[in-house]
Parts: structure tokens; C-alpha cells; sequence
RNA sequence: GCCCGGAUGGCGGAAUUGGUAGACGCGCUGGUCUCAAACACCAGUGGCAGCAAUGCUGUGCCGGUUCGAUCCCGGCUCCGGGUACCA
């Protein structure tokens, strides 16, 4: 019978649609409960990417194991659907972007639908419903409402707070200042970027190193604009410490790690001279206060202008001027030469009272501790660098650990930088009584830092690298905040009974200049008025595309509750996720985003977990072959020929080389799913991709790699449908050996997510089975199973072939019999001095004497020992011998 | 620069994490079937030498530990990702 791959998916997928297969269970009784989540995709107009089916085949195999060993598995599949292309469109176009999106989505669920995914379709969800969003505008509301309280560490509601005595008495708008600014969503001016291009702010996140927009590639400016900030870094202990108790990559959790950039030192006041001001810096070194020979400050320092002295005004100016036109890069660029001006002013040093100069300087940032720095030249690059470049004194106070004479005097003249630990010197004076000559780092900053808080000079201070977030979008096509301003000042959030609020129709979709969003030009929508006759406006900006994803793994699991945000009893049973795949683009901003939002649910009593994610997987990212010149030129694929193994450009006959690239329309090398599907079938798209290589590394595709799948599908279906091979009666213990051997591999392999290995485990057993020429029922139903999580469609075909009338979606997983896979011999490589030389084949339960016996009485032995005696012989039961002569 | 990954045949990759390097698949070579081709099937396939048995060599480079290293340690080179002077 041939493979009929087209009619079979078809066929199988009109039944699993009909029979509603992938219903997620109602009976919560199960103790055995797997959520598995895909991180839900943005539905662009360009439809599914063959990226996308990677992560979702793993999760599908998994939910599809999970389920065959009797869990309850909870397995959706949803549409990130707020975001700017369905607006740009809108705004050429004039297409409503929920049209848009509506259309997109559809594309997005049909080319899923045919790759035979496992989804519940009934817990679909969209973040652009408003059934949906009208609870990330509930949590916005719980957010605005939270304070954190730094006790406690948690987040609770604005009601428990207690305002001091002294702000309660001045009257109510101080009391309201100072709840606001305790909430974890605040509404400020922020100086922020400014895409000319979307006409959009971004935050400091999706701004590229270069400084350009991450979305649109245009150069963003700065920009003042009064914008939602939420504090994330209240939570960054929280975030920094759930880290540990993660099922998750490390390399990831260390990026996150990274990002909330917790370092620990202390803030030191400097008594500026001739001014009544001091100047604050966060170092994580006090311990080198002796060897702080200036400071530095950024051009944007509040301060700035009043340390700078008369005479200096005009070049602190001049510099700061230039500053300003600077995008990030071309400040922090390390080829580039540090620059900077001296502005006149002295602050004096507080462990020797010596005046040392300020300067300023951009390689100094306002958004990262005080905005001020000490500058210790001779044990600091950048420092050093700095100094040696204006001629700034460098005072070495630690005795370098090194060897070389030569480079320990250079280092204790000043003349090269030491980073590393040693013991102080030149650390002590009279007139402020301290002394850590001699001490090492770790005791030299608790010394310091002691001295510094009893002398009130400072205090030692944690500081983290994570900046609020910046939570507002001037677009159309996002979730309006539920938020009204009021004339007399006064901004509210409205009552949860009033939601959703919807987004108003609108004519034209674009922006204003100034920076206001397009919901501005809505007045009707725009303008309320209380009971009171007290006259409002409503919030014209909308939520950054994080919002909805922030929390949609919580919706999923009661997805048409209109009354709540979820049953209690469902989050109970289904939280946390047990696993979650996406790509590694997502590592940082949106893992981080969305646990911050977790945990303040958390406090608030809402969800019943710390942490949404339990264990967490990165794909890799499927790259594609592309083909440049000698010189390096890229050429498009549609005009690539490949002949004797070797590429040539079709035109000029130039010989190309083969690299790897991602894909992209201008290399004319993205692959369609749909091509491989309607080509080869949806079954061999999910094995090939799962084949390819380990699923968390990038990876090129190759359109032949397919047709070795597709032949291995073939070759099992010809070979399991044809009644001829299926017999009756005892199986041959070859190949039950196999089919233990093989049960246990995968079963293994899809719990640690290697399906490489696992989809060739399967091949060796076809090729035994095929080699042998016939198979009992028993085994073919056994095989059948474990190769349905992964070409369910065939193995649905098979499951009915052999004679059964339902799905085999609940059929038990089949049990490995560790009694079939026992050995009775082992085949020994036999090494001399480790360089394998021969094999023997000895029963497995022989004592290390009999085997060292036996293999030495082979001629084999002797014609390598060569007449010499063994120096010494080691045997590993079952896995080696190695014979140690000297040579 | 720093941080995190990685480097294994012509290609994607495997190796029970210290014990036979190259599983499985692609590609290639030869064969069967066919008028022919495709498909399918069978056999071979790291490199070098040899008719062969076999030998030498081989996991980016240099060194170390070990009876034994793709795996552990030290030092490099290159590639990929992240980040941007973080005090």
C-alpha cells in the first residue's frame, strides 16, 4: 500500500476536530496534571514561519507522551495579536486592524491545524478580544492599587499603607503624593526615546545599540513625555532570588541574573568645596577611597550646573552640548577615546580630607547608581585610561600579588593599572583616624563601610542595573488604560465594574506629531464627565504589547470565565506551567516582565504560585543556506545552481560559497511549511524538524534532510500495513530486544527533549524489523504508540490498520522489560596501553581474573604484548580491558 | 572589552558525560528492478597506504592530568548569541 500521506492527515485531522480529542480533561481528581505552553505567536501577515512548528512539535510530542501516560495535560494555543504591523497597515490601508488581525489569525490556525498539533481549541485566546483584555486592564487597576513593602518583600494593596504622621497632617493631595509614589504603576514625565519613524516611544530596552528602534530600525531621539512607569525594581530580590528554584537553562538564568545586575558597595558622600552640596557616589569599592584621585559626573547630573565654576561654564557647556547630540553608542563606545572637561570645582575626600577635581564626562551614565563617580585610576581600566589622558594623579594603595619585579614597581609608581586583590598601602591618615594598611579587599570594604556609616558619611548600598519599566505606547492598537485625568489634576483609575474599556472606531490612525496617541482625535471617546460635573480625559496612551503576553498563561486556563479572571480551583490545579518552549529572543524582557507581574499576583492572593514557569526550553533558531561571491556579495537563492556538490550564480557562472544564514525575503531563502506539508506531509515536516539536530540549537535547514524522513514514514508505513508482515504468535527475541531497547530510549528521550535521538531509535528498530521481514501485532501496536507523539497522523492510520476502532491518544504508554534487554555476552574492546587493538566476545558475568585469564591467552594478546610482561591490566566489568606495557 | 554558548567525516549530527569516535539521516559510489529515468531495494562509504588481511592517523590549536581524554585542567584561535564604559 502506498503512503498517502495527504489523504491520511486530512482524514485524521477531521477526526480529531469532530471527536474533540484534545479536550482538556474537567476532573480535577487526577493528581497527575502537565501543563505544556508554547509562547503563544504574534499572527503576522506573512503566515507561519517554519520556525514556529519546531517549538510546537516539541510541545506536542511532549503533551501528546504526557497523555498516554495517563496525565491530565492542559495544552492551548493563542494570538499575541496587539502590535504595530496590523496598525500600519491600518493606517495605509484604512482596514480596521482587528480585520487585520482577524484574517491573520485565521491563516495562523489553519497552518497549525494542518500540522497535526494537539491543541484544545476551546482555551483559544486572543489579547486583542476584549474579553481578554478587559483583565489586563483588571491587573493594570491591582498594580496601580500595590505598593511593595520592603519588610515584608511583597507587594500589598495601597489601602494597608500607612502615610507618616508628618505627611498625613498637611491635608489630601500630599497624602495622594505620597501613596503615588508607593504604587507600582506611576505616571511621570520621562525623558524617553523617540522613534521618528513610529512615531512611537521606546523603551530603554528596544533601543539597539546602536541606537536605532529595535521594530523599525529608524534612529530614535529624546524626547519629554508624560508616561506609565511600573517599578520592577522593587521586585529585583524577589526576581533575582526565584531564579534558583528554576527548572531552566542556565545560560538563560544567568542573563536574567545579569539584566537585574544586583552588585552590592556603598553610597559615599563628598563634601563639595565652596558649595553647601554634597556629591553622592555609589561605589562597589569603598575600600580604594584612598586611592580616589578625582571625580566624575555625568553631563546630566542635577548638579552639574552649580559645581561648575564661572570661569569653566563656557567649556562644561560646550561639552555638554555635544554630549547631547550623541547617540548611546557613540558614548559608550570602548574603541573611542574617552573625553571630558574639568569644571573648575574641588570636592574634598572624606578618608584624608584632600580636595580632588570633579570633572564631567560621558562615559559616566545618569540612569545607573548616583550618576556620580570616584575615579581610582591605579585600580580601575577606565579610570586609568581617564587619567592618563588629562594628567590626573594616580595613587597606587594595593601591593600587587605579582611576580615579576619589573611590573610590580610599574604598578606601584602609577604607571600600570592592578584590578586584581592585594594587601593596602598608602591607606591611612591621622586627621580622620583611619587605618587598613595591610588588611585585604573583602575586610578592607567592611572596614570602610563601617566607618563610613558610623562617621555618617555614607551607608552600604545594594544597587541593580534594572530600570523601571516604561509602560505606555502612543498606537491605537493596544489596550487602553483604564484611566481618566481630571481637570482639577487629580488621575484615576476607573472601578473594575466599568470594564472592559473598549477601544473607540476610528477614521484615521495615525499619530500626531506631538506625541500623542491616535485616540486622541476621539472626543467623544476622549472626554468624560463625573457626577460632579467634574470634566476628565480619558488616558490617550495604550499598553506596550508585553501586556497581554505578561499574563495569558493564567487565562488559558479559563479562558471564557466572564465573571472572574480565572476559577481559583482551575489555577490551582493547572498552575505552574510544567513546560514552556519558546525562542531565546524572549530570555530576558518578556521571562522577567511577565514573573514580575506573577509575583505581584502572587502577594495579592490571586494566583497560588511564586513562579509561573517551572521549566523553561529555548529552540534554536533554523537558519537557511545562503550563497555569497568570493568578494563576499550576497546572491538571492533563486538564482543559485548546485552542480557536482559545488554553487554557482546562474548568471555569471561566478563559483559561490555555501554559508549559513537566518532567513530573509531578500536572500529569497525562507521556507514555506505549507511547501513542505502539501510536498511531503505535515508527519514528515514535524520529524524533520525534530531530527535535525538538538532542538536548542540553531540549526540550517535543508530541504533533503525532509526526504530522509519522509522515507523513513514510508518505509514503516509499507512495512506495518501490509498484513503479510504481522503475524501471530511468540515474537523473536531480536527483535523484542529491540523493541525494549527502543520503548526505553524514547520514553527517555522525550523527558530530557532530545528527539534527535529519539527519532533514531525508531529508525534502528525499522530497519531490524525490516531486516527480519515480520513482526507479532503485539509489536507492531507497540511501535505504533511510541511513534505516535511524533508522526500522529500515521500512527493513527496504523493504530486502525491493525484492527482498533478509537484514537490511540489515551492508549497507554507501553512499559520497557529491563528482563529483554539483558546481555548473556559482551563484546570487550581489548586496548593496549588505550589504542583499541581487538574484540572479544566473553559472558558477561566472568570475575576480572577469568577475563584478564582469557584474553591473555589469546594469540591476538601475544602478538601485541610482543613478549613483554603486562605492567598492568584494567578491567572494567562490561566496558574495556586495557593492557598497560612499557614501551 | 566583558558574559554565555560552541568547534567531531563532503553535510546535519551521535557517543551511556573518563572506557570500542563517527549511531541515525543526507550526500556520494557500485549493484538489482526498468526500454530508460524516477521510485524502491541491496552493498560500500573519516583520511592515508595496501589486491587484501591489516597498519598508521584522526574530535579547532598547544600543553597537562590519567592505564585510558570528544569529555577534566591550563593557555590560545576561530565562530555564534547577549551586552555596551555598571563605578
Amino acid at each position: 500500500m502506498d503512503y498517502n500521506f495527504q489523504e491520511i492527515e486530512k482524514r485524521w485531522q477531521k477526526y480529531w476536530e469532530e471527536n474533540k480529542t484534545f479536550k482538556t480533561p474537567e476532573d480535577l481528581s487526577n493528581p497527575k496534571k502537565c501543563y505544556v505552553l508554547d509562547m503563544f505567536p504574534y499572527p503576522s501577515g506573512a503566515g507561519l514561519h517554519v520556525g514556529h512548528p519546531e517549538g510546537y512539535t516539541a510541545t506536542d510530542i511532549f503533551s501528546r507522551y504526557k497523555r498516554m501516560k495517563g496525565f491530565n495535560v492542559l495544552h492551548p494555543m493563542g494570538w499575541d495579536a496587539f502590535g504595530l504591523p496590523a496598525e500600519q497597515y491600518a493606517i495605509q490601508t484604512g482596514t480596521h486592524p482587528s480585520i487585520t488581525t482577524k484574517n491573520n489569525c485565521n491563516t495562523f490556525r489553519r497552518q497549525i491545524k494542518e500540522l497535526g498539533l494537539s491543541y484544545d481549541w476551546d482555551k483559544e485566546i486572543n489579547t486583542t478580544d476584549t474579553g481578554y483584555f478587559k483583565w489586563t486592564q483588571w491587573i493594570f487597576i491591582r498594580l496601580y492599587n500595590t505598593w511593595f513593602d520592603d519588610e515584608l518583600q511583597k507587594g500589598r494593596p495601597v489601602s494597608e499603607l500607612k502615610v507618616p504622621e508628618t505627611i498625613a497632617k498637611p491635608g489630601k493631595k500630599e497624602i495622594a503624593k505620597y501613596v503615588d509614589s508607593k504604587r507600582l504603576a506611576y505616571y511621570a514625565n520621562a525623558r524617553v526615546w523617540w522613534c521618528p519613524g513610529c512615531r512611537i516611544v521606546c523603551a530603554n530596552e528596544e533601543v539597539l545599540n546602536d541606537g536605532s528602534h529595535e521594530k523599525c530600525g529608524n534612529r530614535v531621539e529624546k524626547k519629554n513625555l508624560k508616561q506609565w512607569m511600573l517599578r520592577i525594581p522593587l521586585y529585583a530580590e524577589r526576581l533575582l532570588k526565584g531564579i534558583d528554584s528554576l527548572e531552566w537553562p542556565e545560560g538563560i538564568k544567568d542573563m536574567q541574573r545579569n539584566w537585574i545586575g544586583r552588585s552590592t558597595g556603598a553610597e559615599v558622600d563628598f563634601k563639595i568645596e565652596g558649595l553647601n552640596e554634597n556629591l553622592t557616589v555609589f561605589t562597589t569599592r569603598p575600600d580604594t577611597l584612598f586611592g580616589a584621585t578625582y571625580m566624575v559626573i555625568a553631563p546630566e547630573h542635577p548638579l552639574t550646573d552649580v559645581i561648575t565654576t564661572i570661569d569653566y561654564k563656557c567649556t562644561v557647556n560646550t561639552y555638554i552640548n555635544a554630549t547631547s547630540l550623541k547617540s548611546d553608542l557613540d558614548r559608550t563606545d570602548l574603541a573611542k577615546e574617552k573625553t571630558g572637561v574639568f569644571t573648575g570645582r574641588y570636592a574634598i575626600n572624606p578618608v584624608n580630607k584632600k580636595p580632588i577635581p570633579i570633572w564631567v564626562a560621558d562615559y559616566v551614565l545618569t540612569g545607573y547608581g548616583t550618576g556620580a563617580i570616584m575615579a581610582v585610576p591605579a585600580h580601575d581600566n577606565r579610570d586609568f585610561e581617564f587619567a592618563l589622558k588629562f594628567n590626573l594623579p594616580i595613587v597606587c594603595i594595593q601591593d600587587p600579588d605579582v611576580s615579576d619585579p619589573e611590573q610590580k614597581k610599574r604598578i606601584l609608581a602609577g604607571k600600570e593599572c592592578w584590578t586584581e586583590d592585594g594587601k593596602y598601602i598608602n591607606s591611612s591618615d591621622k586627621s580622620t583616624g583611619i587605618d587598613i594598611n595591610g588588611l585585604n579587599k573583602d575586610t578592607g570594604i567592611a572596614h570602610i563601610t563601617n566607618w563610613l556609616e558610623i562617621k555618617n558619611l555614607g551607608t552600604a548600598k545594594v544597587n541593580y542595573k534594572l530600570r523601571d519599566w516604561l509602560f505606555s505606547r502612543q498606537r491605537y492598537w493596544g489596550e487602553p488604560f483604564p484611566v481618566i485625568h481630571w481637570e482639577d489634576g487629580e488621575v484615576t483609575v476607573m472601578n473594575e465594574n466599568e470594564l472592559p474599556l473598549k477601544l473607540p472606531e476610528l477614521e484615521k490612525y495615525l499619530p500626531g506629531d506631538s506625541g500623542e496617541s491616535p485616540l486622541s482625535n476621539s472626543t467623544e471617546w476622549l472626554n468624560v464627565t463625573d457626577k460632579n460635573g467634574r470634566r476628565g480625559r480619558r488616558e490617550t496612551n495604550t499598553m506596550p504589547q508585553w501586556a497581554g503576553s505578561c499574563w495569558y498563561y493564567l487565562r488559558f486556563i479559563d479562558p471564557k470565565n466572564d465573571k472572574l479572571i480565572f476559577d481559583q480551583a482551575k489555577e490551582k490545579y493547572w498552575m505552574p506551567v510544567d513546560l514552556y518552549i519558546g525562542g531565546a529572543e524572549h530570555a530576558v524582557l518578556h521571562l522577567l516582565y511577565s514573573r514580575f507581574w506573577h509575583k505581584v499576583l502572587f502577594d495579592l492572593g490571586i494566583v497560588s504560585t511564586d513562579e509561573p514557569y517551572k521549566k523553561l526550553f529555548n529552540q534554536g533558531m533554523i537558519l537557511a543556506f545562503a550563497y555569497e561571491t568570493e568578494s563576499g556579495a550576497k546572491v538571492p537563492g533563486d538564482l543559485v545552481e548546485e552542480r557536482d556538490g559545488k554553487y554557482f550564480h546562474k548568471e555569471t557562472g561566478a563559483m559561490l560559497n555555501q554559508k549559513v544564514a537566518k532567513m530573509s525575503k531578500s536572500l529569497k531563502n525562507v521556507v514555506n511549511p505549507d511547501d513542505v506539508t502539501s510536498k511531503y506531509g505535515a508527519d514528515s515536516l514535524r520529524l524533520y524538524e525534530m531530527f535535525m539536530g538538538p532542538l536548542d540549537v540553531t540549526k540550517p535547514w535543508d530541504d533533503k534532510g525532509v526526504k530522509g524522513v519522509f522515507g523513513f514514514l514510508g518505509r514503516a508505513f509499507r512495512f506495518f500495513s501490509n498484513p503479510e508482515n504481522i503475524i501471530k504468535g511468540e515474537e523473536d527475541t531480536e527483535v523484542l530486544k529491540g523493541l525494549h531497547y527502543t520503548i526505553k530510549k524514547v520514553e527517555g528521550d522525550i523527558e530530557t527533549l532530545r528527539f534527535n535521538t529519539a527519532i533514531s531509535a525508531m529508525m534502528i528498530f525499522l530497519n531490524l524489523a525490516t531486516k527480519k521481514g515480520k513482526v507479532t501485532t503485539e509489536t507492531a501496536a507497540t511501535f505504533t504508540k511510541i511513534l505516535a507523539p511524533f508522526a500522529p497522523h500515521l500512527a493513527e492510520e496504523l493504530w486502525q490498520l491493525l484492527g482498533h476502532k478509537k484514537s490511540l491518544a489515551y492508549e497507554p504508554w507501553p512499559e520497557f522489560n529491563e528482563e529483554f534487554l539483558k546481555e548473556d555476552l559482551f563484546e570487550y574492546p581489548v586496548s593496549f596501553n588505550g589504542k583499541m587493538r581487538f574484540k572479544i566476545e566473553l559472558p558477561v558475568y566472568l570475575s576480572k581474573d577469568e577475563i584478564i585469564k582469557i584474553v591473555l591467552a589469546d594469540e591476538r594478546s601475544q602478538k601485541w604484548l610482543g613478549g613483554a610482561t603486562p605492567v598492568n591490566i584494567i578491567v572494567v566489568p562490561n566496558r574495556i580491558v586495557n593492557i598497560v606495557i612499557k614501551t
